[in-house]
DNA sequence: GGCTGTAATTAACCGAGGTTCATTTGTCGA
DNA sequence: TCGACAAATGAACCTCGGTTAATTACAGCC
């Protein structure tokens, strides 16, 4: 457990989530971390066409805010909602970072927390760039067997980048 | 121009580069970050099966360095090099980070540089995972018009995701 | 058990990108 | 100006994912 889920753990505010429930919308002002105590919440994006494109899942111990809304105040570049019944703690990254200004411990609680987003989004432009939609199954599969099993293939499909039928089509394959 | 490149141009070490220079290897230890004075950086993945993946472009002004040896000090995940003359400045991050356990306002310099880092690794998730290879193309146009001319059709389809023949076709397709 | 609604799979067809190879264009130095 | 090499484009064929629609599997409920 990091520092920084302590801490957001300790000053934050608990929210029980029901599947559906959503934390924030794409387009919504709100820079709040949140901790996923238990649970699974999928960040997605809706494009102008309507499809559903899933940034994320977020089992329990995650860590989630949109960078955008947290570090300058803009619109969330997409939306968070539970999957599952769960519960989460929220924290206004705001006041965060206002602390950490005087603060040297938060401060390099803050850092720690940035780098380790970072990494993720490295490992996930990775996958996205480099992998193959069958490739990406594979390495969800092994590092996220858990979440391959609660979450829905619509969901799963949404992740990985191709339709549900598509994703049908690629269990098939590998089967054999 | 952030304090966070004020703080590397002062502090690090110059190196001219040529094209086809290497900052560093997939692979390599090295933990430092770069900002680029001059020239284009090139940030790329190279495949198991040899393909070459373009992560991102580095004109003029940018900062870089692989997130999980600034972190981790583990193996980079990508490689460096330059695909024009330049010059860039290169500075150990660790003792960046060491100094910015004690020093608050090198703290958040740190902090700033990892939130703006955050938010292109987000932007760049959502172009993949949202957007077409023809709309990648559009994007890159509108938004680094100038690296695009400066940047041949190999390493644009690169970037994109597809071979140079899918971006021939795709420039085609635009221009009717 | 039978009914109903949803999730998951399957099928058939289409189109975009991959692959391979050929051709054209462009650049640079002799 | 010419020749040589690399870059860019083009053509032919193939594969895989998208699309649409139908079918099957399954859970909750009467």
């Amino acid at each position: 457990m990091s520092k920084f889920q302590d801490l957001v753990i300790q000053n934050g505010r608990e929210i029980a989530v029901r599947p559906g429930d959503h934390l924030f919308n794409q387009g919504d002002s709100d820079s709040n971390v949140y901790f996923v105590k238990s649970g699974i919440l999928k960040a997605y994006y809706i494009r102008a066409d309507g499809k559903e494109h899933i940034k994320s899942f977020l089992p329990e111990g995650s860590i989630i805010g949109s960078m955008v809304a947290l570090v300058d105040d803009d619109p969330c570049s997409f939306s968070l909602v539970a999957v599952e019944d769960g519960a989460v703690v929220g924290l206004p990254f705001s006041r965060l970072k206002e602390a950490a200004r005087q603060d040297i411990g938060l401060a390099n609680v803050l850092i720690d927390f940035l780098s380790v987003y970072g990494k993720r989004k490295e490992r996930r432009e990775y996958e996205l760039l480099s992998l193959s939609p069958e490739e990406r199954y594979s390495v969800l599969l092994e590092g996220m067997h858990d979440v391959a099993e609660r979450v829905n293939q619509a969901d799963l499909a949404a992740y990985i980048g191709v339709t549900p039928q598509a994703l049908s089509r690629i269990k098939r394959r590998i089967k054999s």
